[in-house]
RNA sequence: GGCGUCGUAGCUCAGUAGGUAGAGCAGAGGACUGAAAAUCCUUGUGUCACUGGUUCGAUUCCGGUCGACGCCA
């Protein structure tokens, strides 16, 4: 690989458009597309996700798109890896390969690099997860204040995830978590362009409504219901399948589930820019500008 | 038409034995390296429906008006 090879990233909240956008860029540059979305990526999600359509996927070679089950352990780290083995070998074909999604902790995985740690294991996170049901979050808190005084001291303290993750590096590796989470920037052998699509709130809000509507068209009531069964794997913590199983068990009207999803998909926006905003190297573009693909285009060559 | 209950934050509702009020949700902002569409943190002034009265003082007590719901005609 050498430095003139690009790794262009579309980017940007969720329902902003960012698959017609990454689709045209690669058609105009003559190359594939990999997703950095963290739940496009199972192959059971194809509504509820909103994974780019059939046409869509045979007009451009997708990387990371409906490549997974459900019941498959994936996690960042992972995918990190598989991303830049793939983009050392595409690397060899094209000038530039384009990374489309909203996974903010996968692209940086990808872009700025991930520290070497232990993956968890089931029976721990397991048993950790059983100590927090029955001890209660001040269990889990002492612990870590006992292996690894530093980040106790670091740890936003009532975040359970962050705990047990904490807890579980420390138990396997015998050291502690801070002294392994080294944070650094890693230099990859691309340049790395990011474009960041936006849209005014309203307009963002419209097309989430609309996206909504669309999806239960589609039938996304009947991909949810085929998917109870698995309610409680990781996959399935998701926004337009979780209120759906609610509406499922009787807790709410179909109507009230439909306006929850529709809240929950704002709010994860929101979530997404407050992640992306502190992230200097995003050039940002409003998605409804006219020819978006000449002036995204034309950005990269200044680049 | 009569009787009763209710009318408090965008929504659902607490509360004040009279000293102008607070939760959940939503909204807004933020954090976040193997769960990340996840997880977590911060943030609550609103003519306490309107209008008279009692009172030093009423959202709270009393009367009337309007509205909602229920029961009886």
């Amino acid at each position: 690989m050498s430095l003139n090879k690009t790794l262009v990233v579309v980017l940007g909240p969720t329902a902003v458009g960012k698959t017609a956008a990454g689709i045209e860029l690669a058609q105009r540059l003559s190359t594939e597309i990999l997703s950095a979305d963290s739940r496009q990526i199972y192959k059971e999600l194809r509504i509820g996700s909103a994974m780019p359509s059939t046409d869509e996927l045979t007009a451009i070679p997708h990387h990371f798109i409906g490549c997974l089950s459900i019941t498959d352990n994936y996690n960042v780290s992972i995918y990190g890896t598989e991303v830049l083995n793939l983009l050392s070998t595409k690397f060899n074909h094209y000038e530039q390969m384009v990374m489309v999604g909203g996974s903010g902790l996968y692209i940086d995985a990808v872009c700025k690099g991930i520290d070497i740690l232990p993956d968890p294991e089931p029976e721990l996170r397991q048993s950790l997860k059983t100590k927090l049901e029955t001890e209660g979050i001040s269990a889990l808190q002492q612990e870590l204040k006992l292996r690894d005084p530093l980040y106790y001291s670091q740890v936003d303290l009532h975040n359970p995830s962050r705990l047990i993750r904490a807890l579980e590096v420390c138990i396997t590796t015998g050291q502690a978590y801070s002294a392994l989470r080294l944070k650094k920037t890693v230099q990859r052998p691309f340049k790395i362009v990011k474009l960041g699509l936006e849209l005014p709130k309203e307009i963002l809000m419209q097309r989430i409504k609309l996206r909504t509507a669309s999806m239960f068209e589609e039938g996304l009531e009947e991909e949810a219901r085929a998917l109870l069964p698995y309610r409680n794997l990781n996959a399935l913590n998701t926004v337009g399948y979780k209120e759906l199983f609610q509406y499922f068990d009787g807790h709410y009207s179909k109507a009230e589930a439909t306006k929850k999803i529709i809240t929950n998909t704002w709010r994860y926006a929101k979530r997404q820019y407050t992640w992306f905003r502190k992230d200097p190297s995003i050039q940002w573009f409003r998605s409804d500008e006219a020819h978006l693909a000449d002036v995204l285009i034309a950005h990269l060559n200044r680049a």
